[in-house]
DNA sequence: CGTCACATTGATGCCTCTCAAAGCTTGTGG
DNA sequence: CCACAAGCTTTGAGAGGCATCAATGTGACG
């Protein structure tokens, strides 16, 4: 039997794993229609999904019939990574957008983890990566003010030399940022104006003051 | 050698799991008065902190000497849990209040975790569990108005009932909410006035309409 | 009985949302 | 090659809502 792993610095090298490359596991692909629902509350857990495009959330019903949107799958993303551990789902996945997923079977992940736990452990630091980054994003939408909110969000997310690379449309980011584009826009002005930052095409830099 | 667990239903008793009672673990008792530091952005790590009482905060400072804040560590919490998998920290640990708290020793916790597979698998279960309660508390602060933002707090959170039982004050509230605490007062009198909720002493009712 | 923190309500101003319109870029089809 | 459509980007005007500052009430605790 493998040896469970010796040194967490072997593990590093694992910190954004890729569940098909590292588990060999071979994913199901699945297209939704809007409006079509990947899997409902209280149905039996079949595993983890990864939205390749479109938009899905995920919404819990309570039992006075009122929805509770508890999140909202953007296009990259994994989801549903606690069916791992629990035998139902406790919420509905709802196609916002006709979008297209992968499906992580659970069985073979589960099965994949019991025989290498070095595999295991490479996702739960994967998962505790993931916590870090949702407190962070958390801490920035704390702020009310937007011009403090791109900001930190651009410290957060700039190289040493303050440089942000755009990936995808600036609604987006506003979108991600908790503004609306509007807002944004404004924003990005006002900062330029005043010299905290300059616009490039597809690119941001934060300018560093004494 | 123990064999890893062979069915995810034995392990979901664990989805709460308690790192000292589960790990067999004697944390560390540490005290650090407020500005004092409790690790330094690149020092090594030496484990996973949980804040018994006072205020911490993970800062990130960027290259420019700009501070980003990362996250505040509430009482009750478990933080840097990803010190499990890297050699350093990359932010820092300080105390912004008078604060106690318990280290959980990385070594110990590693080698725990090496030998007892089960014990690994209830602690990623626990960190997918966070996950989504992160995950949820961002798609809450995503709302702007207070009364929706609360509206989906308790929906969230109250029982079959409606029932929400108020833990700490409501100030605490207001704070993880991202409201003032005056905005949270004036909100729930609104709600109340309006029959969307029961007010008792120490708990919330939220009522459902047909 | 005094202090301290929480709870509550009032008045005011600013900031962001909202609605609206126009410029700009890209792609498509005739 | 041009015309048109669609989506992103940008700026404008107005309004509503939450933060802010302020004051008072209330309860716990020594």
């Amino acid at each position: 039997m493998r040896t469970p792993t010796k040194k967490s610095t072997d593990l590093r090298s694992a910190a954004h794993l890729d569940l098909e490359d590292a588990f060999g596991i071979h994913p199901k692909a699945i297209e939704v229609a809007a409006g079509a629902h990947v899997f409902r509350q209280r149905s039996a857990t079949v595993g983890v999904f990864k939205l390749l495009s479109g938009k899905v959330r995920l919404v819990r019903t309570t039992a006075g019939g009122e929805q509770a949107t508890m999140h909202t799958a953007r296009p990259g993303e994994l989801f549903a990574e606690a069916s791992l551990f629990a035998a139902r789902y406790h919420c509905d996945a709802e196609a916002v957008e006709p979008s297209r997923l992968l499906l992580y079977p659970k069985t073979a992940l589960q099965r994949a983890m019991q025989e290498r736990p070095d595999l295991l452990w490479a996702f739960a630091g994967e998962m505790a990566h993931r916590i870090q980054s949702l407190r962070s994003r958390l801490e920035v939408q704390r702020t009310r003010s937007a011009r403090e909110r791109v900001l930190q969000f651009l410290r957060l997310h700039s190289d040493a030399a303050g440089l942000w690379q755009q990936e995808g449309t600036l609604k987006h980011l506003a979108d991600e940022l908790g503004l609306t584009h509007e807002s944004l826009y404004r924003t990005l002005a006002d900062l330029e104006r005043d010299g905290e930052i300059d616009r490039m095409v597809g690119r941001l830099r934060l300018n560093r003051r004494a």
